[in-house]
DNA sequence: CTTCACACATGGTATGACCAATTTGATCAG
DNA sequence: CTGATCAAATTGGTCATACCATGTGTGAAG
């Protein structure tokens, strides 16, 4: 059970997401909004200050306004994944090309500025991908493939791109349940790249490192549409 | 004159950032913050909420802790940027190079799919930078630069993108004033890659454009060091 | 039809109270 | 002395009510 605000707030972001409030009309007042959700004006007021920071509305004396949809915070995207019960697989695309994007800016930091040593723990993380047997299953390999991207991150040193990197998955992660089962990582390709990309790291070549991420990118996108299509169909078996 | 509840999130925000309550740690009680203040408790409610929802604390019944820096929200940074009277370069630089990067996607995206008639327009936005001699001075050309970038996010159809982009643009425009005047833009080499960029979009080539925009950002991470060295040096002068 | 002043609605703040969950500390058993 | 246990104090979450300053809208005056 989550708090009263939170509610008030959800119902408030799920209206305004949904074309309820359109940009540039005016909010209910909180009073109304007391009446509707019958909660108080104390618990709206915090709902209404949770909207105003997500850049959903501007709120001043007299009124608050629905602002432009570009005006919103990076946060809105997870409740724009929630507004539909299986996400929108061009928006969560769009979303993953930002972050493989981000971790392969991280790798380029990493081979520019990291210690050997830094190094030598990522090509230790590498190794259960570049297997192509299946020695370990798709749980587990997705679950080696986040690792890796993590301590990228991580020894990036980069609080920015840590946060953004961090900011996108969050906001993706707990609406991908659905999908998530279908996923069937291609080994044999990772297995290659996986060993590209130790190359490149070895010889700390960036142009390597950025064409082989590219090319993971590319591969991460694949398995996703894939499990995208397989969801979308079992969807409509139970309809 | 502000609010006040937005007064108290500030201070709070402060002394969190900077360390006076450190991660693990209890902040004082709703009610002490309220003498402290000489707030209403749903004024401190209001920025106790601000706070939780920038990730900086995490509030339950019984008291709010002070989370790990990685677990904020992206908006922090705008927040770190004021914490000392001159912004941090290195942060500064490690924002930038992750717009930038923002923004070469959203090129990518463009020359993959928009129409002629968008990649024309761009095209027209490039004609300014793609000359040498100076017919305009060094504001029109960061703010011709700018729109530059601003078509770019739009024409890409890319709300993820756009968002991110704004959210970084948003929390680090407002804190270089101080150092904006000392940005001196290379005309000439701006203008070599300009050409080299309008190439690219005539022939859609992709990795011509990567390339140009990685040398484009490294000449934007030059001017940026430069203007920062000059502005410290200033500041130096004063003191 | 325009302009202006006034009444009304709205957000911002304040006070005080109660509940439920958590924390704290004293107490007790080993 | 240590650990577990339980009651009391503390804390966040909610509610009701009231007042103020500001913005809004309406109607009267020109």
């Amino acid at each position: 059970m989550s708090m009263k605000s939170e509610q008030v707030a959800n119902a408030l972001i799920r209206d305004v997401l949904g074309g309820r409030y359109l940009p540039g009309e005016r909010l209910p007042s909180e009073r109304d909004l007391v009446a509707r959700f019958e909660a108080n004006r104390g618990a709206v007021r915090e709902a209404m200050a949770k909207l105003a920071q997500l850049g959903l509305v501007e709120v001043q004396p007299g009124g608050a306004r629905v602002r432009e949809r570009e005006d919103a915070s990076l946060d809105i995207i997870g409740y724009l994944l929630t507004q539909t019960d299986l996400p929108d697989p061009d928006l969560v695309d769009q979303i993953l090309m930002i972050f493989n994007n981000m971790v392969s800016l991280a790798a380029t930091q990493v081979v520019k500025a990291a210690s050997d040593e830094t190094i030598n723990e990522i090509r230790t993380l590498l190794k259960p991908l570049s297997q192509a047997d299946a020695t370990i299953n798709d749980a587990n390999h997705g679950e080696a493939r986040f690792r890796l991207m993590q301590h990228f991150m991580l020894a990036s040193q980069n609080l920015p791109l840590q946060l953004v990197a961090r900011t996108l998955f969050n906001q993706v992660a707990p609406n991908m349940s659905a999908v998530a089962d279908y996923v069937t990582p291609d080994r044999e390709r990772y297995a290659v790249y996986a060993q590209q990309l130790d190359d490149a790291l070895v010889r700390r070549d960036i142009l390597a490192l950025r064409a082989t991420f590219d090319a993971f990118i590319e591969l991460n996108r694949e398995s996703m549409t894939r499990a995208f299509t397989l969801a979308q169909q079992a969807q409509r078996a139970i309809a």
